[in-house]
Parts: structure tokens; sequence; C-alpha cells
DNA sequence: CGACAAAACGTGTATATACTCTCATCTGAT
DNA sequence: ATCAGATGAGAGTATATACACGTTTTGTCG
């Protein structure tokens, strides 16, 4: 037996064009920095304004149901929220249930949410162009399905 | 009900079932888990199975060289690699032009990626067989002109 | 040859992500 | 009423990601 099979290089170069995990990811880095470009003059992250958006329509909402409206880790969100909370865009309450925080939009929040809508916009259309309309329903179809998928696994 | 209710709330709606970034991100950290999860015996994160892979392939290679090949941001895969290097799996030596890096998989690298190939592999079969033949070349192939488009922006 | 631009890389800072533990609180069964 | 188990959340640790800035080395051109 030698000591280094040296056949599994066209192996590994399957990995690079199907792995799932490896091109969405690579996806994904591509995609956030046209986004976190497009909303810094928001002072926002992709991330953070996604977030915004959601506590503004959920509001108040509890941490575990906002990181199951993201699919989130809860602990992640968490502190994701306490950036927002230091930027003063929301406030975090204690709630009923003592276990339980409520999480509300600031104006300071609603001003960010609303300066970031038309940032969105913009970079999502900028996007969206290049893919072409079907393109873009296909995509975002499929991503529903692998999240699916990446479910039932 | 009050009249408080904010008319832009449906608009806001609209992000998250069509705003790309926001998708493809919610996907990557869906199918991240799996693969992190199945890498672990290997004491692997999926990233850092992947650019071992990229490594094994182009070694010796440049930390440019090898940013571009897996289309990271310079200092993340220079971060990235002093963590694979801090485990052992690959060295980093200065080439003959002193400002570059070249970067090689050492014994226990090898190990690591032949160990996380067929973990991989059964990873990659579970959620492919999720999305099922078609829509996995769908997915791969709608990602492919996701980043191409993004490039374009 | 010498000034200067360009290339390759690292550091400081900040954010995003998730696992494991731990703590506080609540709830239901006894 | 009480206690065991469930539930909601934070802290500790580790990794992934990228921008701005700085350093060293190379290449280039007058």
């Amino acid at each position: 037996m030698s000591r280094k099979a040296k056949p599994d290089v066209p192996q590994i170069l399957e990995i690079g064009r199907r792995c799932v995990c490896f091109n969405v990811r690579k996806a994904a880095r591509a995609v956030t920095q046209i986004y976190d470009n497009a909303l810094r003059p928001a002072g926002l992250r992709a991330t953070q304004f996604t977030l915004l958006a959601a506590i503004k329509i959920l509001q108040p909402v509890t941490v575990a149901h906002l990181a199951d409206a993201t699919v989130t880790d809860r602990t992640t969100l968490g502190r994701n929220l306490k950036l927002l909370e230091k930027k003063g865009m929301i406030r975090i309450l204690a709630g009923e249930d003592l276990r339980e925080r409520n999480v509300y939009l600031t104006e300071r929040g609603e001003t960010a949410v609303a300066k970031g809508i038309s940032l969105w916009q913009k970079a999502q259309s900028r996007l969206t162009e290049q893919l072409g309309r079907e393109g873009t329903e296909r995509l975002l179809a499929d991503l529903a399905l692998l999240v699916e998928a990446a479910r039932r696994v």
C-alpha cells in the first residue's frame, strides 16, 4: 500500500462544483457585499436592516419568536439585537412572563427602517435586473426549496 | 384596531419574501449547519474543509490566489488559514517573492481532508436526496448565475 | 539609479454565526 | 404547596466575514 493516494484530486474538484454548502455560502458572501454597501448611508448592515424590518412588523415580539421568524439561532439573534439596542434603534424590555424579553422599535429605529427601505430597493433592483425577472423568481423559489430540504435532513 | 397601523408594513413583508440577500443568507445558515454537523468527527467546519480541499488541489498556492479561487476576501482567508495552521493542518512559508506566502498541506491536513471527503459525501447525499437530482442541478446553476450577477452589479 | 506606484500581506476593529452551559422563571403533577 | 421538568434568555468560547489602514517588497520609468 502506497503512503498516499492521489486519485482523490478529481473528486475534490467535484466538491467545488457541486457542494451545495460551498456554493450557497459563496453566493451569500457576494450578495451580502452588495446590500451592505447599499445600506451604508443608513448606518445599517444587511442583516440589521432585515432584522429591524422584521421587528417593525412583529413588534412587540420576544427574542425566541423573532429568532423563529428570521430563521436565526436564538443566541445569534440575541447578540444582533444587542447591537441594534446599542445603536438606539430598538428597546428590549422584560415581558409579563419575566423570562421573556419584548423587542420594540424606537423612533430612531423607525427612521432607519424608512431610510433603509429605499436603499434596499435600489440594491435589490440592481441585482434583479442582472438576474432577470424569471431568473429572480426561480432563484427565490429554489432557495425556499433548499431551506425546506435542509430542514428535513 | 388602532389606525396607527403603518402603511409600509405590506412593503416590508415583501422584503422578507423577495430580498435576495435575506433569503440567500438564510439558506446559507441552514445548509451550513448540516455540513458543520456532518464534518464534526473530522474536527472541521464546512468552511475549513472546502478550504483544505482547495489547498490540496492548488498547493503550493499563495494567499491571494487562494482567496481568488475560493471567492473570499483576502483578509478573511488569511485568518481562516491561521486557524488551519494552528491545527497543524497546513504550513505557510515565505515564497521566493518575499511578499508572498505559500500554503501547503501537512500530513495531518491530508488526513483531515481524506476523512472529510467521506463525511462531506454523506451530508451532500442527504441534502441532494431531498432536493432531487433536477432540483440540485437547477439550484447550483442558479447560484452560479447569482454570483455572476452580483459581480456585474 | 532613485522616486513612486503597485502588489502581497498583516492588523485593528466590527459584525454575524452557533454550540455549550448556566440561570431564572414558569407550569403541571402530586 | 412543592418540586421536577420545561422554557426563555444570557454568557463563554470559537469561527467566519470584511473594511480601513499600514508595512514590506517589487516593478517601473524618467
